[in-house]
DNA sequence: GGAGAAAACCGCTCAACGCTCGGTTTTTAA
DNA sequence: TTAAAAACCGAGCGTTGAGCGGTTTTCTCC
């Protein structure tokens, strides 16, 4: 008797190593069909142009990147920009791991950002005023 | 002409949904036998004795888990802490997809955390306090 | 309209990884 | 000595992403 696997759905937003280097092709220059992508892959990964376009089409599935028929081609571009994709990254790192107290996120997030420097500390300050802000607002 | 595969070492420490389990019933009760651990699996997703030896032999090679012979049997115990983990993963997704500005990362972080109160905010001005002491005391 | 190029589309192989477990050997305690 | 419990070994399976060849569609240019 085998058991059904369960399908380790670990980490949803998670992508492999040529679809990251596809969204950063598309993340430096927003709107490429996928030869100009193929061409913007460094040498050294250089892959062929159809492992490109499935790498694009998966990608296209996902939800991450976005396309328009121009002409005979796609012309792709990403539909989730990186420091949006971080941030479900983390979100699903932060769901994986968190124990419910809040701090030890704030604490992870801390030793993380190890090399913090102080203008980045103000800009967080700033942040956290504005949500305060926020929640104050909503309260009242 | 095939070519080699780039092992897509994304993300290095992700784990799978069984060994994220095992791990969780570590945290929860550090020192435990295999069985023990097999015990304390969720019903829903019980997978037999040995799946989970497999599983802590996993996690003993990646250095996840440590392990001390009592007996003839062996007793497991995590080595990083969930907080611990939680860094580790928030680091490697960073790495992944930061841009350079710490912004970036910021404010991800703070969108992620869309449910913070008032107090969480408090103690992550107080870090952030804290943080810009160090750094001051570097300096001087 | 026909020829040819360029792109999409289709469908397969391959490798890595984690899950799953049965069978075998080793260890230990009764 | 023997029977159990545990470790150890090794194989199969599912999923996913990488990689690419072959075929069809589509557009363009003469």
């Amino acid at each position: 008797m085998i058991k059904k696997r369960s399908s380790s759905n670990v980490l949803p937003n998670t992508l492999g190593e040529l679809e990251l280097l596809v969204m950063q092709a598309l993340w430096q220059q927003p709107h490429q069909d996928a030869k100009n992508v193929c061409g913007n892959i460094p040498d050294s990964k250089q892959p062929s142009l159809n492992t490109v376009q499935s790498t694009l089409e998966r990608l296209y599935k996902k939800g991450l990147v976005d396309r328009i028929k121009t002409g005979h081609a796609y012309t792709y571009h990403a539909s989730v920009s990186r420091s949006n994709l971080l941030a479900r990254l983390m979100g699903d790192v932060i769901h994986l791991l968190h124990d419910g107290r809040l701090e030890t996120i704030l604490s992870s997030f801390v030793n993380v950002a190890a090399d913090l420097d102080e203008k980045s500390l103000n800009d967080l300050e700033a942040l956290i005023a504005r949500k305060k802000q926020e929640l104050g607002g909503r309260v009242e």
